[in-house]
RNA sequence: GGGCGCAUAGCUCAGCUGGUUAGAGCGCUGCCCUCACAUGGCAGAGGUCGAAGGUUCAAGUCCUUCUGUGCCCACCA
């Protein structure tokens, strides 16, 4: 190792230490009634899917906590795989047969199946691969795929359990319709996007007096065609009295009648309402409510059908202009006002979606719900952050049936048989087809064309992926699993659902925790995005800066949304590279000690009799792991790294090593830097593990490999606060030396005196690391002193030297500091009476509660220490 | 319309249950290629913590209002 190059090249050693891992199944997992499980589902990536910065922060959040857990000696499960994704996977399939000309329509449903599955194998794993190259630990051997035969067994049970218990239902209703992908969608799957319209006013005469009319106001003109009622508030005055009569429907020339619902808003557009139910949600209820006749204006593929008449065939958007140009020439058009609206689109395609009558399937949702909601608002699944718990709740109080049918053919079909002489209406929900109709015993049966919503099998995932409905020991072992990270946006679509599958299928929670992440956007705060061109490509900073820059920098930066530009990974290659120089300078210098046996040398050294450098190192490296620990545990990732990179470049580097570099000639001073490394690499590895791996499986001369290996176990003993916080007391006054040096431009090493006025505590202190101090701070003629300084010791020492004083207390301004400690004991003294009182106060014990109390009791303690502390300082001061 | 965030150094952000002198990285200034590292070292400048009130012995932190800004949800056509 010391003879390779200064400078850290992670092309070099990713590749090889993947391997390393790859074939020793290193992170395969399995039910080990020794150890605990800690388990993690991946949010299994689209197959039609590359790695993107969102991914990349994802999956290294999962993989930190579980390269930590697996470390800290947990059967740690992180079960990978990908999704069949239904909607987007057909969709790029379809725009590679337009390529050839084709649509799906050309081939047989099979061979469009076959072209899917073949897709499927040759790009279905480039996102797992890209994957491995971020270094995700994933128990790779597992790796599943929603449309694996299990897997797709799962789901038709789930189907047929929930059309059993009357959860799962089918009914013409109105719902999201993409035109271009030519299915049904979710409410979910319909994006709603702030849009410019316009509000059209049109006249309807009325049958009676055709120089009378009713106003009506809408966005979508074209739809009128469809119209087969107007609808008023019907407490408003101003059209009570034309209540029931009739309405000839321009252009069409058909008779409707006007109808009164509560639903009319009267203070919106003209408080008419043109009543389109086969079009319109609203008009759709308000349609059953008064029993209005349903017409269907639009084909699947958003032309107008022979329903509109003479706009037959014409698309809905120029449908609209042709509509509004017809009703101008018949001066039926009043006005037309700027109108912002909220517009669905595909979630796919980003198309606009029509609301559009149709028979599809639902689930029911409310029942469902219950126990989902009972589980978060007691606490057994928490929200990281918590905020997110009241989004969850909100919508799952809301929360309305869901579709779940889609008119595409790449998912799984949906277990359902009709008979051909039964009908529709007798539908046969069964796993496999049946042999013949049970009602009939006819044979012509034919299965739902449909497929079903993609989430309809992700919401299986923590538990399909163990074999569920079989009863594995996997999934006995490992679930409920422990914690999920995802985006925002996947909340509703996937979390909540997972919840509920949990609770309904295992009567147990699917996790205990949910990290939401930020979202990853640029510079400019824009999502990043292919269509806008602003997208970072992970695989590009790997092949620049490594996989380990990446993922530090990426978390570093990951306490909300991350606004990331490509400088941002400099901070993750530049503190590999500290790491690497760092690792080589103690390697360099340790070639005495045989790293075989190096904890059982670290063991038999006596902390005490250590060089204060080390003594003090081996304390802060109990302090960082501890917090470090804390940190992960709570989930406050950026925090953890920073205290690694901190205890590295800042405690490591520039202070111990700088301490120690002069005496590696010493055995023990090699056997804990030696430690103090072996120690750091484990701290680094789960969040840059390509590096820490290389420099400490090169290191060990058995080749361990640095994943399989323990946390660091803290050692109290070793811990020595106080002796900390004297160290970076030293470390101020170097400092303190080495402003003035600079500021006088003296060299290192001039000819210079220096006088520094201490407390007796301090003297002993500073006695003891001279050396060090001289050092350091690049002076060769340190005096220290305990009596203020007089002019004859000041005269004696500067006998043709320059002079610095610093009396210790000069780094601080010391009135202003007794001053401040003043007030500060005063303020202090306020408090515990204000807590003493209160302490006293009979009716305050009994009122409030116990954890107040205890609360204050130890505040009030705390507050005493620090009175006394404080005067302790005081009196060192004066 | 409802809900949730954010506003702290030139920039990007930490700052958790109020409590020493508000921190980091980048950028900036000065001095250094010293044999681990210039993807580096040392030192330094830079902050009325968005505004106004309030609670408190004590407010960046808690409360109210306002301003700016971002996101999510929603069937007002």
């Amino acid at each position: 190792m010391n003879t390779i190059s200064s400078r850290y090249n992670p092309q070099t050693v990713e590749d090889s230490r993947r391997d390393l891992w790859e074939k020793d199944h290193v992170f395969h997992a399995q039910a080990n009634r020794k150890k605990n499980p800690f388990a993690i589902v991946i949010p299994p990536p689209n197959v039609t899917g590359i790695l993107h910065m969102g991914h990349a922060l994802n999956n290294t959040l999962q993989d930190i906590l579980i390269r930590y857990k697996r470390m800290k000696g947990f059967e740690a499960l992180w079960m990978p795989g990908t999704d069949h994704a239904g909607i987007a996977t057909q969709n790029v399939v379809e725009k590679q047969l337009a390529k050839e000309g084709k649509t799906r329509h050309d081939l047989s449903r099979e061979e469009f199946l076959q072209r899917l599955w073949d897709w499927k194998k040759q790009y279905g794993d480039t996102i797992i691969h890209q994957l491995k190259k971020l270094g995700s630990s994933c128990d790779w051997d597992r790796t599943r795929f929603t449309m694996d035969e299990p897997y797709s067994k799962a789901v038709n049970t789930v189907f047929i359990r929930l059309y059993k218990k009357g959860l799962i239902y089918r009914g013409r209703y109105i719902i999201n319709w993409c035109p271009r992908c030519h299915t049904a969608l979710s409410d979910e799957e319909a994006e709603h996007k702030e849009t410019q319209g316009a509000l059209y006013h049109i006249r309807y005469p009325l049958k009676d007096d055709p120089s009378e009319h009713v106003i009506v106001a809408t966005t979508r003109p074209e739809t009128m065609l469809g119209d087969t009622a107007v609808a008023v508030n019907p407490k408003d005055a101003r059209y009570k009295k034309l209540i029931g009569k009739i309405l000839i429907l321009p252009l069409v020339n058909r008779e409707i009648r006007i109808i009164a619902d509560d639903f009319v808003d009267p203070q919106f557009g003209t408080g008419a309402v043109k009543v389109t139910p086969a079009h319109d949600p609203n008009d759709f209820q308000m349609g059953q409510r008064h029993d209005l006749e349903t017409i269907n204006i639009l084909h699947e593929d958003g032309r107008m059908n022979e329903n509109a008449k003479q706009f037959n065939g014409l698309d809905r958007f120029k449908a609209r202009t042709a509509v509004i140009e017809a009703l101008q020439k018949e001066n039926l058009l009043e006005r037309i006002d700027e109108h912002l609206h909220a517009v669905g689109h595909c979630y796919r395609c980003h198309t606009v979606v029509e609301p559009y009558l149709s028979r599809q399937w639902f689930v029911k949702m409310k029942p469902l719900a219950k126990p989902a909601i009972r589980v978060v608002k007691n606490g057994q699944i928490k929200f990281y952050p918590e905020r997110w718990t009241k989004t969850y709740l909100n919508w799952m109080e809301n929360i309305r049936d869901w579709c779940i049918s889609r008119q595409i053919w790449w998912g799984h079909r949906i277990p359902v048989w009709y008979c051909k002489a039964c009908g529709e209406d007798r539908p046969i929900v069964t796993d496999q087809k049946p042999g013949h109709c049970p009602c009939c015993r006819g044979k012509d049966l034919r299965q739902d064309p449909d497929v079903l919503d993609t989430w309809f099998s992700s919401w299986l995932w923590p538990f399909a992926t163990l074999g569920w409905p079989k009863r594995s020991a996997d999934l006995k072992y490992f679930y409920p699993t422990s914690v999920l990270f995802t985006a925002p946006e996947i909340i509703f679509f996937w979390v909540a659902r997972m919840i509920m599958a949990g609770m309904e299928f295992q009567k147990k929670i699917p996790f205990s925790d949910v990290y939401i992440h930020g979202t990853v956007r640029d510079a400019q705060g824009r999502k990043m995005s292919k269509s806008l061109g602003n997208a970072l490509d992970p695989l590009e900073i790997i092949q620049e800066y490594g996989a380990d820059a990446l993922r530090f920098s990426l978390i570093v930066n990951s306490g909300q949304d991350l606004f990331i530009a490509k400088e941002k990974f400099e901070i993750g290659r530049n503190f590999a590279n500290k790491i690497w120089n760092a690792s080589r300078l103690i390697l360099m210098n340790t070639t005495d000690i045989s790293t075989l046996d190096l904890h059982k040398n670290f063991k038999k050294l006596k902390t005490k009799d250590l060089p204060l450098a080390c003594q003090w190192i081996l304390s802060k490296l109990q302090t960082t792991t501890q917090d470090v620990e804390t940190a992960i545990e709570r989930f406050r990732f950026s925090e953890a790294e920073t205290l690694v990179y901190d205890f590295i470049w800042k405690n490591v580097c520039d202070w111990y090593l700088e301490m120690v570099k002069s005496r590696f000639n010493e055995k023990e001073v090699q056997i804990v830097s030696l430690y103090i490394l072996d120690q750091s690499l484990r701290l680094v590895h789960p969040f840059m593990p390509f590096i820490s791996e290389e420099i400490y499986h090169n290191m060990t001369s058995d080749k361990k490999i640095l994943s399989l290996q323990n946390w660091p176990t803290i050692d109290h003993r070793i811990k020595n606060p106080a002796m900390e916080q004297s160290m970076e007391g030293l470390f101020a006054v170097i400092a303190a030396i080495r402003n003035i040096r600079a500021q006088w431009h003296i060299n290192n090493g001039a000819d210079l005196c220096c006088i520094l006025q201490c407390s007796a505590n301090e003297y002993r202190f500073f006695e003891s690391n001279f050396s060090v101090l001289e050092t350091l701070a690049g002076i060769n003629d340190l005096r220290l002193s305990q009596a203020p300084v007089k002019t004859k010791d000041m005269a004696t020492a500067l006998c043709g030297k320059i002079k610095i004083f610093i009396p210790l207390k000069g780094l601080i301004d010391v009135e202003k500091e007794q001053k401040r400690i003043e007030t500060e004991i005063e303020n202090c003294r306020h408090s515990c009476e204000n807590l003493s009182k209160r302490l006293n106060d009979t009716s305050f014990l009994k009122k409030a509660p116990k954890d107040v109390v205890e609360k204050e009791k130890t505040r009030f303690a705390e507050l005493s220490a620090k009175i006394s502390e404080l005067e302790k300082t005081l009196g060192d001061l004066a």
